[in-house]
RNA sequence: GCCGGGAUAGCUCAGCUGGUAGAGCAGCGCAUUCGUAAUGCGCGGGUCGGAGGUUCGAGUCCUCUUCCCGGCACCA
């Protein structure tokens, strides 16, 4: 006699056990058809499911993030029963949900093209509208391995032999087709009306390199076309938006083969480049940093003993040099910055001792993770060590978790979510230590009253991190600041101040990012802003033009003097019309353009437009001075047109 | 590093089954002096990523290689 207790918390009354679909249908014939899956007792079930106790249940549509899961899930799966119709040798192995869309992966003596993907969705496109009932059945694991082997999928068979005792085996079959797994899955194939298939790829089974690569097919699935489209229609956006294409529009940087991971930064990229520089140096002075530089070539053995040749030798650039030492090319900058603190007797009156500099690093990295700016071979970093007393920690890294926070506004990012990672399997250090600058990070993140998600097992070798990641206009995420406790490091390289009682102490050693790469972080603000910069980063703010030559004069003179107040000002007194120059200056996202015919000529005065098209009307050269000033003062806060 | 795809003029790209390279934009020249996203006409420009090979003949076919792109793995 179960009673069934819905979300607005209603009650229905049953004689016998129903199965969820029975519900729905009372409810009502549209809510049926919409049916998916559905919440029972919290816990997600197909709509066969049957429900023979007391229990809240919740029906699961295309509208509940759930149910769009479902949807991405079940289309998984359609493509898996696809792929078997049209390559029967295939094995399927797994086909799990991802942001936006699924995958799943195949053995296949080849690797399928993109024509064997045109065939394959249209294969989906006819399974779905066959619209084949879904059904589930449970089976006993030595049964289901037997099952598997049977049909010849020996990765299915290898995955049920891992699956704990206690968890049921389910299986979902489609048509002809069957599958293991944990479900929910749609009522049917007809429920599944807007997919895409993506792209092929490679990919190792269970995500280890040792292992045999698959044929990994993605795809994206919505509950209609509509937002198919929309999702399609962000793609084209972000492609638009892509730092690489930008780069080369706005003719900020380059790269070529000779240098491969390596950037060749043109005058307009390394303006904006320096802009960054010289505002995070700003920040740290005032945040009582001292900057310093630290040799980019130093000898092996000091990476021998800081420990990273053993861990990350693989990936540090060495030398060949006549006098037959080994020299490497610093893949960081701590050993550095260590040496510094190092020389000369250092009191605790002296903590703490914070360094910065903008290093630049060279890392080996593997050829296919190179990628535009975002990951390169050699970059720069705003790299900071704050050395201190272990009584100093807390206080410390509060101070930086705040001043990260607060440059990130200032860049425009609001949302920002910090990640917790705490000791790999592969670290230096005891596991006292390792307790102590745990404990030590966690009373930090409290103090500050930041909210972290751990990131288990991902921290650095020699200790723990705060990651923070912002999130861009478009919604994606990117990890630039860290912050990292390292009771390792300094003990390793010899590093000690004296304290109180006159005795050598080994000192804590904060590590620092905040751009983390600004090559990197230059290329999220790129994308950020669509390659439309803010004028205090804009390599030129702004651009005076003449409509014809009668106002070269005047131009040139308005020219000189915004550019003798420090604005980056241009002319432009080319002999062409002035909506042509409009359009290129437009196309180059110079925020500011300044018009001058014979009017302004007359009256002293400039015709302002900004590059999105918006005529702020005329003004005395001053006036727009003293504007952009503020403007680029506030860092974008107040802009011109407000 | 692994799997797949790609590389043709400064940029974006075309070039069927092998028969000595083409467009638009950009550049240069000339004309035009023009009011807020493209003025007109003309001209020049490529050892087709590199090295080998097959062929009477290779941008096109084969092998090797470099780099780039999409994933995977990696990311101090």
């Amino acid at each position: 006699m179960p009673v069934v207790t819905l979300p607005d918390g209603s009650q229905r009354r049953f004689d016998h056990p129903v199965t969820v679909d029975e519900v729905a249908g009372g409810i009502g014939a549209g809510l049926r058809k919409a049916a998916l899956a559905a919440r029972v007792n919290g816990k997600l079930v197909d709509t066969s499911y049957l429900i023979a106790e007391d229990a809240s249940l919740a029906i699961v549509t295309d509208r509940d993030s759930d149910g769009l899961e479902v949807i991405r899930h079940s289309t998984a799966h359609l493509l898996a029963q696809a792929v078997k119709e049209l390559f029967p040798e295939a094995q399927v192995t797994i086909g799990p949900v991802i942001e936006d869309g699924f995958y799943y992966d195949f053995a296949y003596q080849r690797p399928f093209t993109p024509e064997d993907l045109a065939a394959i969705e249209a294969k989906m496109t006819e399974l779905a509208q066959a619209d084949e009932k879904v059904t589930r059945r449970v089976m006993a694991r030595d049964e289901a391995v037997q099952f598997f082997r049977g049909l010849g999928e020996i990765y299915k068979a290898e995955i049920i032999a891992s699956i704990p005792d206690k968890e049921e085996i389910s299986l979902y079959g489609q048509g002809n087709w069957v599958d293991l797994c944990r479900g929910p899955h749609v009522p049917s194939t007809g429920k599944l009306k807007a997919f895409k298939l993506t792209k092929v790829a490679g990919a190792y089974w269970r995500g280890d390199s040792r292992n045999e690569m698959l044929q990994r097919i993605y795809g994206t699935a919505w509950p209609d076309k509509k937002q198919l489209d929309q999702y399609l229609h962000r793609l084209e956006e972000a492609e638009r938006r892509d730092h690489r294409r930008i780069g080369k529009d706005l003719d900020l940087f380059h790269v070529q083969e000779e240098a491969p991971g390596a950037v060749f930064w043109h005058p307009r990229g390394w303006t904006v480049f320096q802009s960054l520089i010289g505002y995070m140096r700003e920040r740290q002075n005032a945040a009582g940093y001292q900057e310093v530089s630290a040799p980019e070539l130093m000898d092996v053995s000091l990476w021998q003993q800081s420990g990273h040749l053993e861990k990350f030798g693989e990936s540090m650039f060495l030398t060949h040099t006549p006098d037959k030492r080994v020299y490497a090319i610093k893949p960081m900058n701590c050993p550095g910055h260590v040496q510094i603190f190092k020389h000369g007797l250092r009191s605790y009156r002296e903590l703490p001792v914070r360094l910065a500099e903008f290093g630049k690093v060279h890392r080996y990295e593997p050829s296919g993770a190179l990628h535009g700016l975002m990951r390169v071979r050699a970059f720069t970093q705003d790299d900071g060590h704050v050395f201190i007393t272990e009584d100093q920690i807390t206080s410390e890294s509060v101070a930086i978790t705040k001043l990260i926070l607060d440059i990130y506004r200032d860049f425009g990012f609001e949302d920002v979510r910090i990640k917790y990672a705490d000791r790999p399997p592969n670290r230096v250090g005891s596991d006292d230590i390792w307790d102590r600058a745990e404990a030590a990070l966690k009373a930090a993140s409290s103090a500050a009253g930041i909210e972290y998600t751990l990131n288990k097992g991902e921290g650095a070798f020699y200790g723990p991190k705060l990651e923070f990641v912002l999130r861009d206009a478009i919604g994606r995420d990117w990890q630039c600041g860290t912050l990292q406790v390292d009771l390792n490091l300094p003990g390793r390289l010899g590093a000690y101040y004296i304290d109180e009682h006159s005795t050598r102490r080994t000192p804590v050693m904060l590590h620092r990012a905040i751009f983390g790469s600004l090559e990197r972080f230059f290329a999220i603000l790129l994308e950020h802003h669509a390659g439309k910069l803010p004028a205090w980063l804009s390599p030129v703010q702004a651009v005076v033009l003449s409509i014809t030559d009668r106002q070269d004069e005047y131009v040139r003179r308005v020219t000189e003097t915004l550019k003798n107040q420090g604005f980056r000002v241009e002319s432009d007194l080319r002999n062409e019309k002035v909506g042509f120059k409009i359009r290129e200056h437009t196309l180059r996202r110079v925020p500011y353009l300044l018009v001058a015919g014979d009017k302004e000529v007359a009256a002293n005065l400039l015709s302002v437009r900004t590059r999105s098209g918006k005529d702020l009307g005329t003004m005395v050269p001053e006036t727009f001075a003293e504007r952009l000033r503020v403007e680029l003062g506030s860092r974008g806060r107040q802009v011109l047109e407000g």
